[in-house]
DNA sequence: CTCTAATTGAGAAAGTTTCTCAATTGTATA
DNA sequence: TATACAATTGAGAAACTTTCTCAATTAGAG
């Protein structure tokens, strides 16, 4: 079936799915699609409705199973919010984190870590062995300062 | 109605809720007390679970409405997981931040803020106006690693 | 002690997520 | 290019989570 992305940029997508053994679908495509068009985090429902726009008959079944893929693959990561972690973004290249604007809620990325020296720092501090982190910023972007 | 914790400790608690005009219930005692029982964080069925140990008329509808109560209150916080965010701890005196350890659930405070100087140098850098951040760290606890 | 507004329990309702299964479809192989 | 097969899908049912409604109860002020 069709191909949502450009040749270059398909066949790259398509080895993500193929080295673990799945199915470059277009429902797949489509989800991802809509995230990387989409500069701020989408709720389930939000992701739906554009998918639909490109691909009519997508169940939100399969919106729900492509998202669960696609995290886990880290190509999408889910964006916890005060009220809930029901929305998702498009996953930076490599370790960042988002920095989310509470007025027009786009996501800008920040590309380096804080925690990477201070993690070793709170390790010798309180005994625990500090594997992970998850941080998030939130702020007003700068066109929202204006 | 009865009283969920010793005197001294109930004036303070009955404090919290006057000062916005609440009611000291003893539902509201009880999730406050079995979450500062709790070293760990608790999903809502097991708050319910605990709370009617101590109450077990407490209906899963007030759970509802006491943790939300008491997060406004900032005595108790959300913690986001990887799978979700259904999960209640008691706040932390201050700013601060959980660690969670990934094998036993048992939270651990860190009492500093490492983000309080960041935030200033990563408004610098992004032009985004840094107000809030959330961070969360998770590892192994002392007792997990032996 | 009395009064009142806030709170509660119970169950209905609404909303979210997962499951089931027959039909479809990517992809490996020939 | 055609074939075969396992993975994936859509649809709806089912399960689960959260919110709402309302009559009954109750904390706290006076
Ligand atoms: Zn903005
Ligand atoms: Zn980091
Ligand atoms: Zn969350
Ligand atoms: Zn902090």
């Amino acid at each position: 079936m069709g191909k949502l992305f450009s040749i270059s940029n398909y066949n790259e997508i398509k080895e993500f799915f193929h080295k673990k053994g799945l199915k470059c679908t277009p429902q797949r495509q489509a989800v991802l699609k809509v995230l990387q068009e989409s500069k701020s985090y989408l709720s389930i429902n939000k992701i739906h409705k554009n998918v639909k726009e490109l691909l009519p008959e997508t169940g939100l079944a399969t919106v729900y199973r492509s998202l669960e893929t696609l995290v886990e693959l880290n190509l999408v990561v889910k964006v916890h919010l005060e009220d809930g972690c029901h929305s998702y973004a498009i996953a930076p290249e490599g370790h960042r984190h988002p920095i989310v604007c509470t007025d027009c809620n786009s996501v800008i990325e920040y590309t380096e870590c804080p925690m990477e020296d201070l993690s070793k720092q709170i390790s010798e501090q309180t005994g625990v062995q500090i594997n992970t982190h998850f941080l998030q910023l939130f702020g007003k972007c700068k066109e929202c300062q204006a």
